[in-house]
DNA sequence: TGAATATCGTTGTATGCGACAACTACTAGG
DNA sequence: CCTAGTAGTTGTCGCATACAACGATATTCA
């Protein structure tokens, strides 16, 4: 196996042994924000307001998983649902308040838990590591 | 916020993505072995011959979710096991010829789609994002 | 040595995420 | 209008996981 070999095997490793454990460490984290719905409730905040569509083309989950999701969150008051005016099949879904608020705690203790492990790491590391890893997803195409 | 904060919210994004992606992406690629069964069979490899509590320990798996994956493994022929001769309570579980063939195709397949999307990197950035990776689990003490 | 304690693994039970398929409500194009 | 197509909901299923209770075995120490 060469090195280039050996180095897309760790990766691989790696990568996994993250994803085996995020899950687990956002329940930690913010019991009351799962790792799935503050993905969701992050990407309304980021993009605006969407619809229920969107959130399911951009993390590639089947619309009902969606849904059960976003009935969750409105059913917890974190986000606003209205119909579309335009369309009134859509539905526009947001972040309410309370969910900003949740949101913005979440990423705090989050950022908190992710500084621990960065401690050793200077700046330029980070922001590779960061490049890397944006460019690997791009790579994604599916 | 600054740039680093930046970047680590790039980093817990991207991960994320990743996570939701990989199981989905594992089961495409070879059906018949989950990432998580995978992940075991690989590590029973590389590590020789090992007990259920290992893997627990390792995959930061609760011991009933390791003892059914194994449970599975055993009923599909790709390991075997033993109650180990200097204790009685542990088994001795390594992978069966059946179960490292399946495991050499499978890494194989994923080799093959990990270089689909490296296609564009060269050997330092592939060697140095490895590294990073590593580095990056390694402090995951928990 | 024998009782208390600890460890390894299994099993019962519950939860959460996700998929697929069937359905309703709405829209758009002949 | 009627026929397609699209957005979202709901029913049902499977899988991975956790936690708790348990049986069997090991270990420790009074």
């Amino acid at each position: 196996m060469s090195d280039r070999e050996a180095s897309m095997d760790v990766i691989q490793r790696e990568l996994t042994s993250f994803a085996r454990r995020a899950r687990q460490k956002a329940a930690q984290l913010h019991p009351e924000l799962s790792l799935v719905a503050h993905s969701m409730l992050d990407h309304m905040d980021k993009n605006g307001s969407c619809h229920a569509a969107d959130l399911a083309g951009h993390f590639m989950l089947d619309k009902s998983t969606v849904s059960r999701q976003i009935t969750m969150l409105e059913a917890e008051g974190m986000i606003v649902r209205e119909t579309d005016p335009d369309d009134h099949r859509r539905q526009i879904v947001k972040p309410s308040e309370k969910g900003l608020d949740l949101l913005k705690g979440a990423n705090r203790q989050r950022r908190a838990s992710f500084e621990e492990r960065f401690t050793d790491w200077d700046d330029t590391d980070v922001a590779q590591l960061a490049a890397y890893l944006r460019s690997y997803n791009a790579a994604d195409v599916d």
